[in-house]
DNA sequence: AATCTTAATGTAAGCGCTTACATTAAGATC
DNA sequence: GATCTTAATGTAAGCGCTTACATTAAGATT
């Protein structure tokens, strides 16, 4: 292993000429500096970021935190973030508190925050889903500098980026609406879940204001697995036969939705229209390609990863960056599992 | 920040003695090993793994290196690789070397590489995808404690973990065979990667076996996206009316001729068989559910973890673990894309 | 009782860097 | 030519840990 003292030895200069060439090169002069490189380059000196972290006191990492690593919204952030980051010489660190949603256990959580912490990371992403509130909000108030995707904490929205869920919904009922529909059903997520409620809150508001009522029994729940699709449509079916549409509250449960379609033989979207909500990969390849209400996920990682780097130890007080968008807004992207119904014959 | 000595100060002891009833408790007696604990825990102290890493020369952390986060196999990776991995004291530090394939610039691999070395990682599983013969024989050889899933690099048959993708192809052809399929046609990956190389070979060689020929004509090529597979169905269609079945070189590009087959008002399983390969979430997902040729992702990432960490510094010459499996066979899910033919009538 | 073991703890020297401060050299200014 | 700036470089003190080695105390052994 070459140290600094080796590359300073052999281009016969001290260690802190070495550093300075390193870090900040406009500070020595273009001679030594070329000796530096040259010794560099021979002796092909790597440098130890772990040492650096300690010596400056700052690690040049944020970390990533997610539930678990097969969430649809993982990658894309992972994604966006670490490209972020990168352009900014930071690192990105991830972990997960369980890998399953039914892993998550206290244990994981702590062994996650603590991977996270004890690895001095200057602000850390979290990635809202099912983490319970509680350890939301203890980490939040522990670590000043993490900022969170998905959700909005009371008393510190700069550290928020959030999306319109409620705006979603009504989005999904204004286009079912459009199209004719009347008769409606919903596949939602857990009530414990407060974009799930939201989206619900919205589908039903701008329904009721169209004069149409969501009625308890055209309500069905699901776990967004496409299964939990696949046994909602089920009971729709069983239900009730004058359903003409379904909004799903995850493009996955939709996609369970139109398997089971296709199994009972119901036509979609002749029979039975869809509106799936993400906008995930999923919606492209089913069939019909699934109309959607798009989170702009790329953008929301985005803005995450600027804030997190405004909070950032080496970039505080700096504000190189503007502040970002923090509230994003959906957006409907059509495709072909909604039809128009021909509106005379249905009023 | 507190830190060692703070805690040694209020426990009343070295600095030497609160490492230790960190890291070796059976070495301190339990009465000062309390003393020690309850000061920890007053001064919630966490350590910092990086003055640790510099101090122990060894960091207990494993790179994952791979081509996209946005690849199929990299979460169940990440997943059960991270699992192993804190099971053993250990954490994980993940890397890409291009946001999309066509990122994948040289830049970004040195940085990618850089990365990870200049953290002291101990090893570094490589996942192999579109990652490019030389880059991977170059850190084969500069990182002799690393490791790769999906490929077998000659004279280090010791560090690869792989699956029969030959196999794989073989299986196919022989169910598609068992089933009553003859005129079959291929939708191939790129003739670039190894991979898909072996399938093809394998299904061939399998079908010929059986005196059936995989005419040229019948082989048609994707890049592993849902529309390659909607855009290599189009031709199958248009070149011949005759084909019962399709083998389509991963589930992606067969969900994508799924979708265009009922867009052309062919049945499936009825007019037209399918079989994928890689059993992704996908296959579940659409309708009729595909079968697959199922790659146990789960449990060669479970293989390259061992590995990797029997190659690792701290573990190294331990011998803690037996030798891992390195070789996987594939195995078929059969689910609803693929119909039985009368074969009297066939024949 | 003297000596030997052994277990528990302490002492202090780094690990490979960064950086405040000191030093030196060389123009600029008068 | 003496003094002042300023730029380039060096010196050395840590950053928060680990760990080889030294020390001490207390049984065990004779």
């Amino acid at each position: 292993m070459t140290t600094l003292e080796n590359v300073a030895k052999l281009a016969g200069v001290s260690t802190a000429t070495v550093s300075r060439t390193l870090n900040t090169p406009e500070q020595v002069e273009s001679t030594t500096r070329a000796k530096v490189t040259d010794a560099i380059a021979k002796t092909g000196y790597k440098r130890n970021e772990m040492a650096r972290t300690l010596a400056s006191q700052s690690s040049r990492t944020i970390g990533l935190l997610t539930d678990t690593f097969s969430s649809s919204y993982f990658s894309p952030i992972l994604e966006i973030t670490t490209k972020i980051l990168h352009q900014h010489g930071y690192f990105t660190l991830v972990e997960a508190m369980g890998s399953t949603p039914s892993t998550t256990s206290s244990e994981t959580q702590n062994r996650a925050w603590h991977s996270l912490t004890s690895r001095q990371v200057e602000s850390v992403i979290l990635l809202s889903g099912l983490i319970n509130d509680d350890l939301l909000r203890r980490m939040f108030s522990e670590f000043p500098s993490s900022v969170i995707i998905g959700q909005t904490i009371k008393g510190a929205e700069d550290r928020c980026v959030s999306f319109d869920h409620y705006k979603g919904g009504q989005l999904a009922a204004e286009h079912l609406l459009k199209k004719g529909h009347r008769q409606i059903a919903m596949i939602k997520g857990s009530s414990y879940r407060e974009d799930s409620v939201e989206r619900a809150q919205g589908f039903k508001d701008e329904l009721a204001a169209n004069n149409i009522k969501l009625d308890a029994d055209a309500i069905f729940e699901g776990d967004y697995t496409v299964d939990s699709g696949r046994a909602a449509t089920k009971k729709i079916l069983k239900k009730r036969d004058n359903f003409t549409a379904i909004f799903s509250h995850n493009d996955d449960m939709a996609a369970g939705a139109i398997s089971e379609l296709h199994i009972a033989g119901v036509d979609i979207p002749n029979k039975m229209s869809i509106i799936g909500f993400d906008n995930s990969a999923i919606a492209q390849a089913v069939h019909p390609q699934l109309t959607s209400i798009s989170q702009p996920i790329k953008a929301m990682g985005h803005s995450a990863a600027i804030l997190a780097l405004n909070l950032s130890k080496s970039q505080r007080n700096k504000n190189e960056f503007e502040q970002p968008q923090l509230r994003f807004s959906p957006e409907i992207i059509e495709r072909h599992s909604v039809k128009q119904l021909n509106t005379v014959a249905e009023q």
